[in-house]
DNA sequence: TGAAATTGCTTTCCAAGTCAACTAAACTTA
DNA sequence: TAAGTTTAGTTGACTTGGAAAGCAATTTCA
């Protein structure tokens, strides 16, 4: 016997990282035409949602490490997306807020990643099939 | 109204991206502790199925792409985990193969990745869960 | 209160990935 | 069969990411 263990492909973490890797690539595609990587897309949306973040949160909740995170953020401040604040109440703390061409930006692409959304639910077999998937990864997570 | 659209935890894309980020670095962990990373647990496995790939081959079956597995590869050359071999048919395909010194590494941490697969089996609420959940998975790649 | 510890974020240094260009081998076809 | 095309893999310039150290502001508590 040569194998002698579980074949790769019944690994979660290989078709978990097989599904991120399509997903990704092709939400980045999509997104490339506007010139906004996925990174960034995930900043703005948290942003959008929690109006003011600072930079620990927004590092949880856009999935970026914090140094990564605090570099992004400077290439996005560069680019007039977002600006820093530091916040009144403590001194170590950065508020990150999106621009008002920050959120322009961000409505023009919303459409785009709604459509590729769809397009993945389609791939499911039934509408439930969406919500029980994200439930189990969100298990997972 | 001010967010004007699907919240971001309930995009497959998001959602997907933040079981991945979670599971890979909890692999991560564990393996960093027999010194192997994520890619080269996935190169091996690959080549203990396969026996001997070609380049291109191994970078679809490994989620790699051809530039990142030729760096990655040439880095387990010099580790002693893998060798090259030109093609006696084409010569412009390279076969890589798994050492016997590679082989035995791979036996060691298969351990680790099964039990880390368990874990999270155990997550999910059913044992039919994880079969539905890659089947899922694997609809989206 | 002031020294020590903690917290929040950034910087530095290095490892790794991407894109596009490049080399070489193998086909195609006129 | 020679020129043009396609295919396989690698390389190089550049960008990005990670781990660990660094800097300040804040908190703890003797």
């Amino acid at each position: 016997m040569t194998t002698g263990s579980k074949p790769l492909h019944n690994h979660i973490a290989y078709v978990l990282a097989a599904a991120h890797r399509s997903v990704k690539q092709s939400l980045n595609e999509r997104l490339k035409e506007h010139g906004i990587q996925i990174e960034v897309w995930r900043v703005m949306e948290c942003l959008n949602e929690g109006r003011k973040l600072t930079m620990s949160e927004l590092a949880k909740r856009a999935l970026i490490n914090p140094p990564a995170l605090s570099k992004l953020v400077d290439r996005m401040v560069a680019n007039g997306l977002v600006h820093r604040q530091i916040s009144t109440t403590d001194q170590r703390q950065v508020n990150v807020l999106l621009t008002s061409m920050g959120l322009e930006r961000l409505h023009q692409i919303q459409n785009v990643v709604e459509d590729q959304d769809r397009l993945l639910d389609e791939l499911l077999v039934s509408q439930d099939d969406s919500a029980a998937l994200k439930e189990m990864l969100r298990r997972l997570t």
